[in-house]
DNA sequence: CCAGTTCGCTACATTCGATGCATCAATACA
DNA sequence: TGTATTGATGCATCGAATGTAGCGAACTGG
């Protein structure tokens, strides 16, 4: 995976992954609040002051690779073909934040914890929201920017609000009533659907026509 | 307005308000961030300890009366007419949160007060956020009972989460362009529109129907 | 009018998240 | 090897938020 960094880096990787699960032991035994970023420190055996320096706040340590994700979407917007419409760009976004997040939060169980944690802490919740509202709003920009005569600013952050909206919230309501990860997945994609059949001109993929109400 | 308050009653209520009077005002000169908690308890000549006695957070001193009108959108749905769709009424909903919304910011200048300063305060961005995120949990809910053959649980979280995330992200994308509140509010349409004009049977207003992409 | 109680407020101490700064030591590089 | 880069550290500091003890003004019943 990493064969080629140097081993200033991988040292660096090493603590990084540490504090991360540091954090996620600790969080999983005491919840989110009652967890000290000192304790967190502690048991990664690394300064407090080191654990931000690799996050950003408290709550970042959850979302350690949620900026990948982000960046996975910007790619997809600047790599687009060159008749492709921004309903299709958008769809496949998605799709590939999707399956992202499917072989990593999901499979590892990060995304429940997340919103295990979330749930019983206000403070997490709101940070969360902040996350998920950055994020909305670099993708928005990156849409606006390829589409600039087809989509204004407003449009392009009202598109991609209502499609990360959607899709959060039928995710969330999977995640709450107990969902397998397969089933959190399927709800993922019907939200897409929801959200995106009266808008795609032409499909990109394999997918049923018909389950758009 | 409170007559037959006794003395003492009165009394909170002053510091209450002369908390919230230095905190707007040392607000709109400093913005939020650079206002700290014991420049708003020595403005208002009280001690650090008594704002949070009177206030949560920080944050809450802003949203002194600002009730978020769940209700609105409850009512909404529960009166729905019986040959009404549920794009109808989710629409009516929306419309109705929407418009009441801004009559509160005209009523107090505070809370058009807290939408300027959440332009410019992820924290209080975030804030806001949470409180349409409840509501979007209990409007997904009662729109799943109203019409429990048409729409799961997952779909309807989805379509709720759709609309209000279109909503929150457009009007967020207009503040932070500096829109005025015509244009905030003309943002926030427009959002409504996007999201739902593929999915209303017929339309209970008058509404430019060609605008629909 | 007076004791007893309630309660808003204060002062002080403390915890915790977060940041700035100077510094050390290991790595990378010429 | 010598020098520069850089990750990590300790320390100081700020600001938000909470716990505690206690004062004094406002209510209560007699």
């Amino acid at each position: 995976m990493n064969e080629s960094l140097g081993l200033r880096e991988r040292k660096k990787l090493r603590t990084r992954q540490a504090l991360i699960d540091a954090a996620v032991h600790l969080f999983e035994d005491k919840g989110y609040e009652d967890v000290t970023v000192a304790e967190i420190a502690e048991a990664a055996e690394v300064s407090t002051r080191t654990f931000f320096l690799h996050f950003q706040a408290k709550e970042d340590v959850l979302f350690a690779d949620a900026d990948v994700r982000i960046d996975l979407a910007l790619r997809v917007i600047a790599e687009r073909g060159p008749a492709e419409g921004y309903p299709d760009v958008l769809l496949r976004a998605t799709e590939r934040m999707i399956a992202n997040s499917w072989d990593g939060d999901l499979a590892s169980g990060l995304a429940a914890l997340r919103v295990r944690l979330a749930a019983s802490s206000p403070v997490l919740q709101a940070r969360v929201l902040q996350r998920y509202l950055a994020a909305q709003d670099e993708v928005a920009g990156a849409l606006h920017e390829a589409y600039p005569d087809q989509l204004d600013p407003i449009g392009a952050a009202a598109l991609v609000g209502g499609v990360i909206g959607a899709v959060s919230a039928a995710t969330l309501a999977a995640l709450a009533r107990g969902d397998s990860p397969e089933g959190v997945r399927r709800a993922m994609r019907q939200a897409v659907d929801l959200v995106m059949c009266c808008r795609r001109q032409h499909m990109s993929g394999p997918r049923d026509e018909s389950s758009c109400t």
